[in-house]
DNA sequence: AACTATTCATAACA
DNA sequence: TTGTTATGAATAGTT
């Protein structure tokens, strides 16, 4: 994206790695900005930078979407409208993307609140969420763990062959 | 970026909305990536659709980040080397960016534990699978995890492949 | 879910 | 470091 292509690789030239940080992470939470204003999504992003500063981005505040994660995990424990995320293999790509749209239905009609958005906020970590509030978060991070497995379910739907790993787990 | 500037609004059209959103959630989530790749920042991504779908985002997992991230709340509650970091405005754009580069120092210099980068874990949450089953996967999966992202962390991203996936498996 | 025409992001430079 | 520019990347509109 600039004067020349470059490898995405780890890089060693202090100052460029600084500046290139600071570039991108702009890039990043500017792109997240724009999701959000578009499709009223519910963003949050904790960055730790190579010299370990901490960036959030949220919107409509880091907090909030992190309360809801929460929420939703303790409410659902075995529910559904969860649709994962998977990555992506660039360039000499070899994925293909198979829109998960089975529980798709009416979901997206009626869920989002309001037509506005309510923007993004950017927080300084320091001090605005509280020793205690954070305490809950932890909850945050079991529930995480039980999802995890759905990571292979969705590789198993990917290129990857893997549907024989897969089947090992599933028949015990 | 597309065939015609757009206004970054709130999209009222549904089928608009969905794929938009699907191209830049992944976007998104390719440039958290990239940055990742380029600075070994660690960086966490929750996103709730504007169909209430949840994607997740990290690196090395959303889990380590988060757990970092709580870590250093808890010892650091007035304390130091936190940055903010702070958006952009996409377009009628109304604030000004002031860079907070005050404690600003070395310690970019020594902090980043190595040259390597624990390649992101791109985090599905939905249970597709049902939650028991899930229980099933969920130490094994968090074994394989660690197993993909030091496995990982020798190839370079953009020419990640079945092929090298699969070698994950190989050698244990 | 693929494909371009275009806009956008940014690597190198000043 | 903040700004500018040439170029690679992301993506809006479309099939």
């Amino acid at each position: 994206m600039g004067t020349r292509k470059i490898n995405i690789k780890k890089i060693n030239n202090k100052n460029y790695l600084k500046a290139t940080f600071s570039k991108r992470r702009r890039g990043l939470f500017s792109k997240a900005t724009d999701l959000c204003c578009l499709s009223g999504a519910q963003i949050a992003i904790i960055t730790f930078s190579p010299g370990n500063k901490t960036f959030l981005f949220g919107n409509p505040s880091a907090k909030a979407v992190l309360d809801r994660f929460l929420g939703e995990q303790d409410s659902c424990t075995s529910d559904d409208h969860h649709e994962e995320g998977h990555g992506s293999t660039p360039e000499d790509s070899d994925h293909e993307d198979l829109e998960a749209s089975r529980k798709e239905s009416s979901e997206i009609e009626d869920v989002m609140d309001e037509d506005r958005v309510n923007f993004w906020w950017d927080e300084p970590i320091d001090d605005e969420l509280g020793i205690y509030e954070l305490q809950k978060y932890k909850g945050l991070l079991e529930a995480l763990k039980e999802n995890v497995a759905s990571k292979l379910d969705d590789m198993n739907r990917r290129e990857f062959s893997t549907k024989d790993f897969l089947s090992m787990f599933r028949n015990s």
